[in-house]
DNA sequence: GAAAAATCACGCGTTTTCGCATGCGCTGAT
DNA sequence: ATCAGCGCATGCGAAAACGCGTGATTTTTC
């Protein structure tokens, strides 16, 4: 009896007070952050917590792992090294977590997908819509976005995406090729019809300088007028009437009171994308979507593309 | 400051309630020990706890990882899995544990290093003694032992080791050549002498069928008479005069009440290695101990060698 | 074939851990 | 120059985790 206890003590001397993978989780998003607060918001502890954790961390290390500043925890060469090796416990786990979802066959439980803001509301909504009802039991989040959520990360299962380049481990089909094209209010398309030779006031982004080059060739009397940052707010600029917006033939079509104008014909863009990660390319939920995702966009193709 | 609190919630459910690294050290426990009791005495905790965070890792993966029978906990095909993945895991924080060690400077601490008994008993100790001496902060302990312990795992921090075989990831030197003898009683060694023709009692380890074939062949009448399992054992049936035995050139110098006889001459034998891991190959410690140890066997390499 | 050992489940009292509140130092803006 | 904002340390009460003891069942041993 008394001897098991010694025995327990020392084997955990020995092998240094293993009471720590979740307190290197701790050190990690603390290196991440930057300081105590951060890393408490990304654990969902509060940064006593962290700072706690952290402390034993050392302790059972034997070495410091941060210098305490001002400005907040800065990690030191210790430091930066248990982080390296916890983000592969990271990576570890996650790709764990990934198997295990992969495995579950249930079509219940929570499923998050991503996708670009304006098609889910042009389309891709009657497919979700579609999913729930013939699958209640899926818990279901939509991360409406345009930015690249990180599919290793699980911040999202399934991504719907405007993109040439899948990445690593990530594997998808096309659904759609996609054409851009010109449009505007009824009015102002009117006004071009009536005044051939009339400035063209064109509605861009931030990131164009000029109007679009080809349309430049065909007729060099174009501005730009205004630059936007945000897709909804330049489609709000158009349906007002202020001038020419270039925008995926879908949203130009799903968006009410705008119209397509012939200033430079349909081109093509982006296709569009299915991703997800090859870990849970066979999951039951994932393949479910899939499997209504793929029927509607092989239905509504013409949506996408202009006619000739 | 509401929203906060909301922000961290969903956050925390989205990511699937990652609190469970350590219960993920505790499923791989529980997995390679296959009952609650020896995971718990393997994590020095008490089995009740590893109940209970099994139960919580299987809570938060959402899936039984155990099925529960009679004779304890057999892993679910998802259980192994996730032992395989947190087996990962505990690579990395193996590999981070050597590197911090390796890190530090200080000739203070623990240190264990691990040396087959004999040579501990006979040469050994004197070197341990001298380090000791100089460096009175580390804290040493000395696993004496034939048993190929793990290094990865830091069961040790070095090795001496009588083979040819250093093993992946291991660094290390010859400390010396060494050979073989025979080695027997002054009595029988004296009857030896004075009967030339007489039968000659081999004491054999339990793998050996017959006596060495080189000897065999100067002198067939010869026989094993008896085997042992143990180098210890052996070395005492020899001393009290019940036959010759082979043994490493400095065993039998070492062992009291035994002179070589001129059965076989002295033939090669395996090396002496110094091993650690390539990870700690520099740290501090280790470097102070092999900086004392090389020298030594090569003020002492004629106690390995027959002479000739 | 019966005793002994080993296994797990469950309930209770204790220890540990956690989160909140307060206090202090620094930075940067008004 | 003063004051809000951010970041960390510390103390205290609440909550969660832990270890122990008991009981039921099964396997092993003599």
């Amino acid at each position: 009896m008394r001897k098991r206890v010694i025995f327990r003590v020392d084997h955990a001397k020995m092998h240094g007070m293993r009471e720590d993978w979740d307190n290197l989780r701790t050190v990690l998003q603390l290196v991440r952050h930057g300081s105590l607060a951060g890393a408490a918001k990304a654990l969902g502890v509060s940064y006593t917590t962290v700072s706690r954790r952290v402390a034993a961390a050392e302790e059972s290390f034997g070495t410091p792992l941060f210098e305490r500043l001002q400005a907040g925890y800065a990690p030191t060469e210790a430091g930066r090294s248990a982080a390296r090796h916890a983000e592969q416990m990271e990576q570890a786990e996650l790709a764990l977590r990934r198997e295990l979802a992969a495995r579950d066959t249930a079509l219940t439980g929570p499923l998050v997908i991503t996708a670009p803001q304006l098609l889910i509301a042009s389309h891709l909504c009657h497919v979700i819509d579609a999913f729930l009802e013939k699958h209640p039991g899926v818990e279901l989040t939509i991360r409406a976005t345009n930015e690249l959520l990180d599919l290793n990360n699980r911040e999202a299962d399934l991504a719907i995406r405007i993109s040439d380049t899948p990445g690593d481990d990530l594997v998808g089909r096309r659904l759609a090729r996609q054409h851009t094209a010109s449009f505007a209010s009824p009015d102002y398309a009117s006004k071009l019809q009536d005044n051939p030779g009339d400035m063209i006031d064109w509605l861009g982004f931030t990131f164009w300088q000029d109007p679009p080059k080809a349309a430049m060739a065909l007729n060099p009397n174009q501005r730009v007028r205004m630059r936007f940052d945000d897709m909804s707010a330049l489609i709000g600029a158009a349906q007002a009437g202020l001038g020419v917006a270039r925008m995926p033939m879908f949203v130009g079509r799903a968006a009410g009171g705008l119209m397509q104008v012939p200033i430079l014909p349909p081109q093509q863009y982006h296709d569009i994308w299915v991703l997800s990660h090859r870990d849970l390319k066979d999951a039951a939920k994932l393949r479910a979507f899939k499997d209504m995702l793929v029927p509607y966009f092989a239905a509504h193709k013409d949506d996408f593309v202009g006619v000739s």
